[in-house]
DNA sequence: ATACGGTTTAACCATTTGGTTGACAAAGGT
DNA sequence: ACCTTTGTCAACCAAATGGTTAAACCGTAT
């Protein structure tokens, strides 16, 4: 009796088939190889390639869920939560590289899936980012600009790299080494490039 | 005899397929579906599915490309530069919405694919984007910034909220309706927040 | 030892899917 | 008129694929 080993052992298989094929390039049978299992069980434990799918998913999203909290939910200043998080994004994104793209992707072909998500209990919300924003400015910190917009900016600048990778690493014309030395130095140019752009340099207080 | 029209009835079908489900997700027999011939015709006319594919895969790039040497190849000032293609890409994405997530995803599972794209005549290149940079760097203009990360940096900022619509959607907790305002507002947005970022405030000239 | 429960497997099944074939129609040249 | 080329289709095929089944395996409680 293996029982419970073998059911991780086929999710973290599935884990890495569906990440990097997605749902629909995915095969039950490079699950199973992969696993070392006969494709049976795959069914005894999981039912159906949708349901595997659907644990794995999950599973990606609540590894991701943490870090955009980071930036949500997290109480330091304003700044330093930004250095902080692109400091570890690359870290965390070095340790799962298929991880952002597949959710990205897959959510994209099911946006009805996000459904499922939101209702979780621990789904990050903006909320309290946008409380801290709009006192940062009150306060003359920075300069005026929309929560939304910030967020959206600071998730832009450290997870695109990593997605459009085989493309940015085309079109600026450098092989995997120096791309990935480009990546090295974002963990602190991006965070400076974000506070470069809100800082009030007007109030020196 | 209607031959010629057939052959581009058939890829523009193709198009709205494989941008939809990727490789893996589509179907012959829904593509035939949807350009209401049949299925032979599609073999008839592009050998394989992996043909018709490198097809539409290469259509889509090279409508992309033209955008991206706005920024790399334009001869305008860098700042009207940024300005005019932040704004430019919205409509030209709200013109083909499946397109970006299309390219970048394809080119994750297949990353081979853009040695094929590089070998064409008019495939982006940074050159000149990298001299502009750093004469505005020499002359003042802006502060110093190497000319990849800025890139990365626009790039990121424009293509990743429609990418990432699903899951921003969700994390800003906002509607259809709400999104499609920020991603509006975002069209002078992040040219601003770019240049507010690069700008040398302490010269003056 | 035996019976029982969960676990594992080989073999099997129905359907889907990319691709092919052969017949046939529609031009187009001679 | 007749033959060749090109275009179109219904029917077909072999392989792949998600899923099922019935039997075997194995630790454990009786």
């Amino acid at each position: 009796m293996k029982t419970e080993n073998t059911e991780t052992e086929i999710l973290n298989a599935a884990k890495e088939i569906f990440q990097q094929k997605g749902m629909a390039g995915a095969r039950m049978q490079e699950i199973a190889d992969k696993a070392q299992i006969n494709k049976a069980l795959l069914h005894y434990y999981y039912r159906s390639k949708q349901l595997l799918f659907e644990a794995v998913f999950k599973s990606a999203f609540m590894l991701l869920a943490p870090q955009l909290n980071k930036v949500l939910n997290d109480d330091s200043d304003l700044f330093e939560k930004i250095r902080r998080f692109t400091e570890n994004y690359v870290s965390f994104v070095i340790k799962h590289p298929y991880l952002p793209n597949f959710v990205i992707q897959e959510l994209n072909k099911n946006p009805e899936f996000v459904l499922k998500l939101q209702s979780e209990k621990n789904f990050p919300s903006i909320d309290k980012f946008k409380l801290q924003v709009s006192d940062a400015v009150k306060q003359g910190v920075i300069m005026p600009i929309e929560a939304e917009q910030l967020f959206i900016n600071i998730i832009s600048l450290n997870i695109f790299p990593f997605i459009g990778e085989p493309l940015l690493k085309a079109l600026v014309n450098v092989d995997k080494e120096s791309y990935n030395k480009i990546l090295e130095n974002r963990k602190t140019e991006v965070a400076e490039f974000i506070i470069n752009s809100i800082k009030n340099n007007k109030n020196e207080n």
